[in-house]
DNA sequence: AAATAAAGTTAGCTTTGACTAACAAATAAA
DNA sequence: TTTATTTGTTAGTCAAAGCTAACTTTATTT
């Protein structure tokens, strides 16, 4: 069965919000926060996608995807993550600037081109952003992640992922140098808004929770 | 500005229509027949093409583009052929499949990835079916081509280009082992049907006059 | 438990881009 | 030149996907 671009967005969104956030449930008001749109429309679309079988949902309740549902938006995840990782290694993007287009190169519907894309790049496991490929058979596993936010003064970590795709947050992370596999270094954190006081690559940095929740990070050990 | 994905096909419809045609101007029944869709939804269309001063009509009359409308037709058919050129050349698609996927890229808004594209292809002149890549400059020169059918018996050519991006005829071209560059003599032209008689690699096929005018060839000075 | 707030739904409208059926113009044939 | 035929247009309908405004449920307070 073959979906819209809108349906396709839908279920990207919904597994980003269930299973991606460990909630496994989504409201309405959610979903149309998270895809722009008025909560009208997304009850409109759940409609459609549960006849279609790709949601679970009953009036009043939760949103969840189903088995089908899930499938497909993990497909989509793959495509764009595979086309992330095309843009940023062939075509000279830079990490913030692989979403926006990734976003319209994921919809291209052909099996065989993501299967040789793959195999072009050397059938990756992580996008630019440190973000895991799923596998062509749709494996997808959600590794616990440490978050910056959780280290305390002294701790020293390497980056491993970032959380966010959009724009700001990539740009202000190159900014001050900082990269994947870039090394970090806790100096303080002060108390009293949890702000961090960072090195990285000799330079300092004063970043706050908000940021340092976004960066995912390895303690070295 | 920014135009939908039935736009841009239509404007690449007209394109073929007019310019690579040399028919100048196209009727609202052929448009309709090119790109199988009502009469009336075509007419609806030009109403709203006329409108953004992409095409040039009035009723009753033909549809020429304008050079705003030839402009994006241009840009869209050097999307389309840079795409097919990496499919053919990366992804280890055949020349009978690179036009549907192509068809999908050619309508992602990135200059940015076109020109690295065209940069990672080594800027290409023409695509696997021989057809002429427009430069980033929007230059398309329509060269006068001469078809197999032209020829005489006796005469000996090479493929230089495919009239028709769609299966059924390059799957027949190939398999009677035509590829580009192929070299091909005409034994013999029947004077009743015209059907040809020609040697491919040292195998002999009858070839019907409709398909030899899909085939563009440089004879052998 | 009643009142308020938050979340979800419905109804009805809009645009895009198809469609069919009926009609009008232009062209070709008798 | 009148009739046919082809070509082009209009009017009205439909589905997808969005919107606003009004309404209903559910959840949260007091």
């Amino acid at each position: 069965m073959t979906l819209s671009k809108s349906e396709e967005d839908y279920l990207k969104a919904l597994f980003h919000l269930c299973i991606e956030c460990e909630e496994e449930k989504a409201g309405t008001n959610q979903l149309a926060d998270y895809l722009r749109v008025s909560p009208a429309s997304v009850n409109n679309m759940l409609k459609r996608l549960k006849e279609k079988d790709l949601v679970d949902y009953q009036k009043y309740g939760k949103v969840a995807l189903t088995d089908s549902g899930r499938e497909t938006a993990v497909w989509l995840i793959r495509k764009h993550r595979l086309w992330e990782t095309f843009l940023y290694r062939h075509m000279q993007f830079t990490w913030d600037e692989v979403h926006d287009v990734a976003e319209q190169l994921e919809h291209i519907q052909s099996a065989k081109l993501i299967a040789e894309l793959d195999k072009f790049l050397g059938f990756p496991k992580t996008d630019p952003h440190g973000a895991i490929i799923p596998d062509g058979e749709g494996r997808y596993t959600v590794t616990p992640r440490t978050m910056l936010s959780e280290l305390h003064a002294g701790d020293r970590c390497h980056l491993i992922a970032v959380a966010d795709q959009s724009g700001a947050l990539l740009q202000y992370a190159s900014e001050m140098g900082l990269e994947l596999n870039s090394t970090i270094l806790v100096h303080a954190v002060r108390g009293f808004d949890l702000t961090m006081l960072i090195e990285v690559g000799g330079r300092m940095h004063s970043v706050s929770k908000t940021f340092a929740d976004h960066l995912f990070v390895r303690t070295e050990s």
